[in-house]
DNA sequence: CATCGATATCGATGTTTGTGGATATCATAT
DNA sequence: ATATGATATCCACAAACATCGATATCGATG
């Protein structure tokens, strides 16, 4: 994972709306109103959201755009409904990335243009 | 961990100039100025990431001052410099975070106001 | 106490971005 | 084909924020 990528997913996440959205899709909270998403699967359509978070509906597509561009969740039509799912993976790698990039004493692969001395 | 935090440390991450002041720390990429900072604490002072980074020093401190602030880095006076240094258990305790709250198949924490058919 | 180096704060600016109303697109059923 | 429900796109607006020049503050030193 480059740097650019973990950057667009942490930003993806910093937004108190797609974090909640993400929440919900996480514990099964929503009852969907779609009937081709079983219960396991966490899905949820874009009018879910709307009636979870009190979005409005291009709000929401606009966030779930935006999750999915980063590979936090997936998109799948299935029939008159676009359902969305969560991708675990894709915060997996994103701690990984942030524990390789961000823990004190690895080797450095940081261009230095050196220090104020230098 | 509350969610508000775990918002607050994500926005501060999602930087771009935030994320590279605490790779190079976490690298022990500077060669500081700073005469009283030993290399192990993998610290810095303000003109040290000035120079690594090319920002503008209010910049630079507006930087770090928010990274302080939500806990990321540790700010300690050492004479006429302001050392800055990271704190690992920040980013443990964000891991832990978004594993907790984003995993699928959690128990609901959620407030739910129901789906869009209830 | 006066000066100097280091950093913090202030004020302004330009950009990004979250938001929603209006509208277009798309899939399905009749 | 036409209508209807679901979602995506377009557009505009407002708030948040990254950035930096100017200036203030703070610590050390002579």
């Amino acid at each position: 994972m480059n740097t650019e990528s973990v950057l667009a997913r942490l930003s993806a996440l910093a937004d108190k709306s797609r974090f909640t959205i993400l929440q919900i899709m996480a514990k099964g909270a929503i009852g969907t109103c779609c009937d081709r998403i079983e219960a396991y699967e966490n899905g949820c359509c874009v009018a879910d959201v709307v009636a979870v978070t009190g979005l409005s509906q291009p709000t929401v597509s606009h966030h779930l755009k935006t999750l999915e561009k980063v590979g936090l969740v997936r998109k799948e039509v299935r029939g008159p409904w676009t359902c969305y799912f969560p991708n675990p993976e894709a915060i997996e790698e994103l701690i990984n990335a942030l524990r390789a990039e961000l823990y004190p004493s690895g080797k450095c692969d940081v261009d230095i243009q050196g220090g104020c001395c230098s």
